[in-house]
DNA sequence: GCCGTTTTCGGCCCGACTGTTTTCAGTCG
């Protein structure tokens, strides 16, 4: 017996969603399929946990019925017709720009288009442009569309779309006719990947901050030219469709609120605003009855006049921030962070001296850091042994006189090797400020190993932090097969702290798990694990990715003073 | 398909742009 979990029941409605959109159903019918798979998501419980699927709001007899079948069955008969009418070549093509349900179906109904090569064949006949409501353009636009295919994956990491996006606000910081402008969308919200980046820009002259935009440089096509919105597709490594909308200042609020999505999130403002006579739109908010609209300086006033509180864009994901937001929340900032207690040097596989980072940390006003090289397992990054750690230990007392304002910890990364052993005994790990456990090898292994080697290394009384816990790296690779919750039960028990490691290909743990992790009462780190000068910036990106994680500065602990820092560690020791 | 102390029927978030139209549908965010 296979067993279905509540991802599985998500999956299914999705996937029912999607072939009705295929039948060019009613768009109302999809999207309540959709608005049950939503609710599903945002529901707390696992499958077990849930025995009256009716009860939740979104979800009605009709998917109830749909949802049970499949429990009990592991099948569903309303997919499996579904399936049989709509050919399952079309569903990738939903992705094609400009090609939406009705399209689609059209294009199988009438010219018998099945597949991506069934619709290659029928663009190169030439066959498209005589349809009803298609055309020479429409035509041409997929013949591209279908030649693209598989060229560019779909969403890109946030860290490819980053120096595109500090380009293009560098342009726009520079042009005369901006009243002010803003970064919009899931960059705002820093998402893990992005498909596009967004603008907002208020100006009294939008006639000629268009003509400026179409003038970027490196611009490979443009995508739409409008009185209020200029979509360009910038050309690089990968192509990124950037969007600008073209607003007045006084709509300047609305419409950054708006296009800063997510869309769930809009949704829901939108019905709260709804049960206060009124209606949201990028221009402002709107009385129903009198047809008066408000607009707002800032987005702080935007809340306010629903008697919320700043919601941080981070957080507007429809994940509970709007019921939260009724109250104050303060949640972790730049600010807070006292330190870094992960970094490499030149001692190991880093391009900095530890003078260096010292003098850059000063620079970032940081109270303390923690050098911590690679252990002697990890060869192939000039892993320190214990004589070298000894004699590095020197070199940072020699540094620690230099500079007193700072507070400069020996520390280590110190490899979990594959058959769970440490790269270190304990008499020598006693002799360390600060020991990080980490895996860098055997990424293969089964769960149960790899869980027996963090559980191993944080039951060891001076193994302080687990870093980057699931080994991922975004758009790459997945990691290794770490139990996330059960690391996290364990680091709460054993009051080992976890790292949120703020290199952006990394991003480890993820804002889903250090939310979790906080709810469970476990530390977190944000740590750059720099390895030169600039990766020591990365704290910011760090920092917003536990905002989006709902993290408060107390979870984190380089948000701490040394001493309550070092107090925490030793009672660990103390255990 | 879901929902409802204004409704068990008739709404469902809202608007811009494009292309194919001659007043609008489809797509997108």
């Amino acid at each position: 017996m296979v067993t279905i979990d509540k991802k599985d029941i998500i999956k299914l409605l999705e996937q029912i969603a999607i072939y009705l959109e295929l039948k060019g159903e009613n768009p109302f019918k999809i999207s309540a399929y959709r608005k049950a798979a939503l609710a599903l998501e945002t529901d707390q419980r696992s499958r077990n946990e849930i025995d009256d699927y009716t009860q939740i709001k979104g979800i009605g007899k009709g998917t109830a019925t749909v949802i049970e079948e499949y429990l009990t069955t592991g099948q569903s008969e309303t997919l499996r017709q579904l399936e049989q009418e709509v050919p399952a070549g079309l569903v990738p093509l939903l992705d094609l720009p400009g090609l939406g349900g009705k399209k689609l179906a059209q294009l199988y109904q009438e010219l018998n288009v099945v597949d991506l090569t069934s619709l290659k064949k029928a663009a190169q006949a030439g066959e498209i442009a005589s349809l009803k409501g298609f055309g020479q353009k429409s035509a041409e636009k997929i013949l591209k569309a279908v030649e693209e295919v598989g060229q560019r994956p779909e969403r890109l990491p946030v860290y490819e779309v980053m120096p595109i996006s500090a380009r293009v606000e560098a342009y726009l910081a520079e042009l005369p006719k901006i009243t002010r402008f803003s970064i919009a969308g899931s960059m705002r919200r820093f998402r893990e990947t992005l498909k596009d980046l967004d603008y907002i820009i208020a100006t009294d002259q939008p006639e000629q901050v268009k003509d400026a935009l179409l003038a970027l440089p490196d611009i490979k096509e443009v995508i739409a030219a409008g009185q209020t919105k200029v979509s360009v597709l910038l050309q690089g490594k990968y192509d990124v469709s950037v969007d600008f909308r073209i607003v007045t200042d006084d709509q300047f609020a609305t419409t950054l609120h708006h296009f800063t999505g997510s869309k769930d999130h809009n949704v829901a403002m939108r019905q709260r605003a709804k049960a206060q006579g009124e209606k949201i739109s990028e221009y402002g908010v709107e009385n129903v009855e009198t047809g008066e609209i408000t607009t707002f300086a800032t987005e702080a006033d935007f809340f306010k006049h629903f008697n919320l509180n700043f919601i941080p864009p981070e957080l507007r994901e429809f994940s509970g921030e709007i019921e939260a937001f009724e109250q104050e929340i303060p949640l972790i900032e730049q600010a807070d962070i006292q330190g870094d207690l992960h970094m490499h040097t030149t001692w190991s596989d880093g391009a900095q001296s530890i003078e260096e980072m010292v003098q850059l940390a000063s620079e970032l006003s940081y109270r303390y850091i923690a050098i911590t090289d690679h252990s002697k397992f990890l060869r192939v990054a000039n892993g320190l042994t214990e004589q070298r750690l000894r004699e590095q230990r020197k070199e940072i007392e020699r540094l620690r006189t230099v500079y007193p304002n700072i507070n400069i910890l020996c520390g280590v990364e110190m490899d979990i090797r594959p058959d769970g052993h440490l790269d270190f005994a304990d008499d020598f790990l006693q002799e360390m400020d600060f020991v990080i456990g980490a895996i860098h090898s055997s990424f293969n292994q089964s769960e149960a190993e790899i869980m027996k080697r963090f559980v191993h290394a944080m039951e060891n009384p001076y193994v302080k932090m687990i870093a980057h816990p699931t080994g991922r790296i975004i758009g790459k690779r997945s990691g290794y097969r770490a139990n996330v919750e059960q690391l996290i039960d364990k680091a709460v028990e054993t009051g080992t702290i976890l790292e949120l490691n703020a290199n952006p290909k990394r991003f480890d743990l993820s804002a889903d798990w250090v939310r979790i992790a906080q709810d469970k009462g476990a530390q977190i780190a944000i740590n750059t694990d720099a390895h030169n000068k600039a990766t020591l910036s990365y704290m910011t990106a760090g920092v917003r990715v536990a905002r989006r994680g709902w993290l408060k500065a107390e979870t984190v602990v380089n948000t701490w003073s040394l001493d309550r820092l070092t107090a925490f560690w030793r009672q660990k020791e103390d255990r």
